[in-house]
Formats: C-alpha cells, structure tokens, sequence
DNA sequence: ATGCATTGTCCATGGGTGTGCACAGTGAAA
DNA sequence: TTTCACTGTGCACACCCATGGACAATGCAT
C-alpha cells in the first residue's frame, strides 16, 4: 500500500472549497486545523498539482482545483448517497432473501412461514432452494437454512425454531379395525410404516413415564411426506414429525391416546456468523417464530392449497 | 475527526468484490491480507451492515453488498477519472491562465508574449488585467504578475524576466534641430521630458564609463507611453525603458550615440510559491523568456495591431 | 485418506500520523 | 498608527494502525 493516494483526502479538499476556509472545514469536521493542512498538502503532493492558492487570510481555488473538485464533490455525493441507502436498508427488510430447507420442511412448516413474511414484507423477493444435500451457504449464497437434526457448521450460528417432536399417526378408519384403545406395546403388531432406513426402536412418553417401542415395519419409505399420505389412506401407522401430520389436518391422530414419541433433536436455523446480521434473516426468523407455534397448535388457518407452487 | 468513516476502506471492498477474494484484493493492492481484513471489517462495522459473507474458502457478497458495490464501483470511476484528468492537465497547459501586469508592460511586452502564447497552447484561456495598483494574487485568484522593480511579496517567488534597461531617446527630427552628436552632459539642456516624480538625476554608461546626467525637466509625466508619443512629435528627449522605445519601431532612436542609461532594476515574473506550479504559469513563462529577448533585439516581427484586442 | 497450498483472522510490535502548541502574517476595528 | 482576533503552518510527541508471523479451516491433487 505504498503510494495509493488517501480517498479522505479528497474529502477533506471538497470541505474545504466549500466551507471557504481550512479552519472553517475543520471546524465543520471536528478536526484539527493542522491535520487539514497535512491532508491537503499531501493531497496536492500525490497529485503533484496546487489544488489552493493559499495565503494566511485569502484562499482561491486552482484552475485545476475547480475542474478536481466539481468531479469529486458530485462523486462523494453519489459515495454518500450510497452508503445512505445500504444503513436505510440495514434496518428495513427489503431486497433478496435466499432460503434453504429439506423438502420435509419446505412441504410443511416452510410455506406458512412464507406466506406470512410476504404478507408483512411485500418488498422482499425470497427464493427458496429445496435440497436434502448440505447445501454450502456461502458458497451458493444463500442467506438462511433450515436444518433438522444436530448442526455443526462452523462459522455459523443456529438458532432453535421448534422441538422436533413426533408422534405415531393413523387414520381414524385404521384405528377403527384396531381394538382401540391402543397402548403403546401394541405398535409392535400393527402394520407399521417405516422412515428411511435409520429407523430402529423409538421411545413414547406419557406424563413421567417413557417405554422402548419395537416395531416391524411392513413397509419403509424415505420421505414423509408419502409417510403420511400412506397413513391417510389406512395402509397403516406411521412415526411422523408432528408438522408434518400437520399438514393432514384432522384425518388422522396419534395412534396411542395420551402418548406421544419422544423428541429426536431439534428443528433450528442456520446462517452466516456475522457482527451483523440480514434485516431479512432477522425477520424471516422472527415471522417464523410466531407462525410456526401456532401452527404447530392448530390455531393458524390452513388455507388449501396455495403454496404449492414454491415448493 | 471522530467516527468519519474511512473511504479508503470502501476502495478496499471494491476490489475485494472485484478481485472475487480477499487475498486477491490484497496482492494486487500490494498491502498485506491482514489490512484488508481489518479495512472490511471496520467499513462493515460503520455501516452497520454485512458486506460480504465470507468462509476461509468461499466468498460471496450480500445483499446489501452487491448494491453498496455497485454505486461505489461507478462513484471511484468517476473519481479516478478526476485523478487522471488532474494529472494530465499537470503536465500539458489548458484551461485558464489570469495575468496581471502594469500598463505599461501591458501595452508593450505582454502583447508580443500572450500572442505566441495562445498561438502555441490554443486550448488556454487567457485572462488579462491590467492595473498599476498592487493586485493580491490569491485574493483575485490571479496566477502570474508581472512586476516591475523589487518585489517583496511574502509567499511569493519571482522569476527575472529581463534586466530594466533604459535609455533617452529622442526623435531623428529633434536630433536634426539640435547640433548633433550629442554628448551626456548634453542633455541637460534639452527640451527633457521625465516620468512621473521619481525623477531624479540618473546614470549613463559606455562600456566602463559612467556619469551622472542632471536634467532639467520641461515636462513630467506619469505614463511612459505617453512620454513615447511625445518623443516621436518631436516635443523632446525622453527617458524611457527600451522595451517602451522598441515599440515606436526605427521612428526614435537613442539620444546619445554610444552610450545607454544605467539599469534601474529588474522586470520579473510573480507567482504563488507552491511545491506544484501551474503548468500554464510555467509554460507562459517560457514563451516569455524565449520571446521577449527576440522582440528587445529587434528579430521579432511587429503586426501591425491585432493584439490591442487583448488588452 | 493425506499432504500441500491457500484462505481469512488473531496478535504483538514498530512506524507513521494525527494532535496540541507556538508562531508568523493578515484584516478589521479602535 | 496599535490592538486584537484569526488564519494557515512547522514541530515534537503520543497513540493508533498497518505489519508480518502464526494459526485454524478448507479445497485440490495425489
């Protein structure tokens, strides 16, 4: 960085044509009359051109100090503008907010929360990356992930959205060819629909009291999604997240009245660690936090179908 | 001097997006990677806004970085372009040149000077004023003054453009009515036409030989061109310096065959002492130094009138 | 997998730079 | 004239910041 000339230099200059005066551009800076001197001087120096004529009392631009300052002034001007945007925009979401989620989340949780921050922030245009990969942020610059399961990225911060809690679902039908009531050893009989292949025993709790469950499952599938769609149908019980079963409204239950399947880990978001963080991201995540639970209750509205085209 | 942000800091992020890295950014500023770490960081701190998400590996820019980028990029273009437009007019004169001069110098030297001026630098702008008062330089945002006798302007420096030689001269017609040839102790019974009330007895010389010549002076004036048209009527000897004389062509000659009057000073430029002087400061004063010996000499063509237009 | 090269950041240190003071020069007021 | 307020600048010193070395993290090549 040997010679590159000082930017705050040329400031410095622009004060003074305009205040008049190096004392009065000093004062208006809050700086020392003497370092205004020193900036001014090398300023000329790296340009190797008198920028100010100056006595004690009188001051007259140059020829070329004019020509220089009327490009810089307008310049610092557009600088200055800019930089007045990107603090306005720092408080106020607006812009581009790039979001990634497993599908699981995006069929589920995802559009609700969307929904919701497009409503109450019309002038920023999300995109949504759908993707069971580990999607590098940086890399494809995405600015926030949704994740389920243990986190460790480093170089990220999370933040917890919701317990993933879970329970064994059927449909009403189902249940009805079942001897209800059902308790939880009785899982291990009926026909059982399986997540993936990490699917070994689960626990089930109720109040203080937790049991292992073996199951067999007839069937596995790894998307939950079809999980689901399985158990709405009858073809039998399923372990599904509870958003997801969610998603189902009131067709099917939990299978065993009073239990429910142990938490797994939980749902979080993921984004880049930074002194200071997206408006968007801040507010992307503060629309989901009062969704989700509310959705999680059943209190918020489940329109028909209308998401269905960001997934 | 207190929070002012640093504008270097924004060239430095400039080139960082430009370059695609931070390393990248640093070699080809030729300043270590750590300071343009530290430079980024501190111009995101007082935005107050992530500019660039960044892994040890991976980059990419915000949001909001991507539109600060965009007008930083044009606004130090435009100010880049102002350093360069600078620089070249350091070199090759343009733009504007203000001259002052005394009448007298302006209704003789000056003209013969500013015509090969503009003659050789077309794109300069030359403004003239002319005054025998002391102009401030810097309070009239005057570049050059011509100066004749001792200059003692602080924050000045001078230049000596030519010796103030001077000598009595007389018409051909008025030397026929006296008996000539005319001898020095002569002329203090001529018809003696003196300037202004400096006029006291003077020198005249002859390769070694000096002598002092009292006059009596019939007539005093304040203005040597006005002495001039009189000398030519034929009114009287007069003493006049000889770039006065050289303007009545061959129509008046020295008085005294042989023998000058004794230099009174010095005719010198003055200028604002600054470590960069104009180029067009400089350049017109080489066209001076180059033409005005010529013109004393008699090798330089006369127009007829065309530079009273300038005055 | 395992080096290897490269990236961005942290940290102690020395050089550069902003600071305060003093001073010459100037204009307005008396 | 003399005084006075104020201008811009030279100078010595303290302090900040650029510096380079070290380090964890990462991608590429073998």
């Amino acid at each position: 960085m040997d010679n590159a000339f000082d930017l705050n230099a040329v400031v410095v200059f622009v004060r003074i044509v305009e205040s008049g005066s190096l004392s009065a551009a000093a004062r208006s800076m809050k700086m020392p009359k003497t370092t205004v001197s020193k900036r001014l001087a090398s300023l000329e120096e790296s340009l190797g051109v008198a920028l100010i004529a100056r006595t004690t009392r009188k001051l007259s631009v140059t020829e070329a100090g004019r020509a220089y300052f009327a490009h810089c002034q307008e310049s610092l001007r557009l600088l200055e503008q800019a930089r007045a945007e990107v603090t306005a925009a720092r408080s106020h979401p607006s812009g581009h907010l790039k979001i990634t989620a497993p599908v699981d989340i995006a069929h589920t949780l995802l559009p609700r929360v969307i929904h919701a921050f497009v409503g109450r922030h019309p002038g920023v245009r999300v995109e949504v990356l759908v993707a069971n990969r580990l999607v590098d942020l940086v890399g494809e610059g995405v600015d926030l992930a949704i994740r389920a399961g243990p986190m460790r990225d480093s170089g990220m911060v999370g933040r917890k959205l919701i317990e993933l809690t879970a329970n064994v679902y059927a449909s009403h039908a189902y249940l009805r060819r079942c001897k209800a009531p059902l308790q939880p050893k009785d899982l291990s009989s009926v026909e059982f629909i399986g997540y993936g292949g990490a699917n070994g025993p689960f626990h089930m709790v109720k109040g203080r009291s937790s049991v292992k469950v073996d199951v067999n499952p007839t069937l596995v599938v790894d998307d939950f999604e079809t999980i689901k769609e399985l158990v709405v149908l009858g073809t039998g019980a399923g372990w599904l997240p509870d958003f997801v079963a969610k998603t189902a409204g009131a067709s099917i239950v939990p299978a065993v009245r009073g239990w429910r399947a142990k938490s797994v880990g939980q749902v979080h978001f993921l984004y880049a660690k930074q002194r200071h963080p997206s408006a968007n991201v801040k507010a992307f995540i503060d629309v989901a936090m009062e969704v989700v639970p509310l959705f999680l209750k059943g209190e918020l509205a489940m329109p028909g179908g209308d998401e269905r085209n960001l997934g």
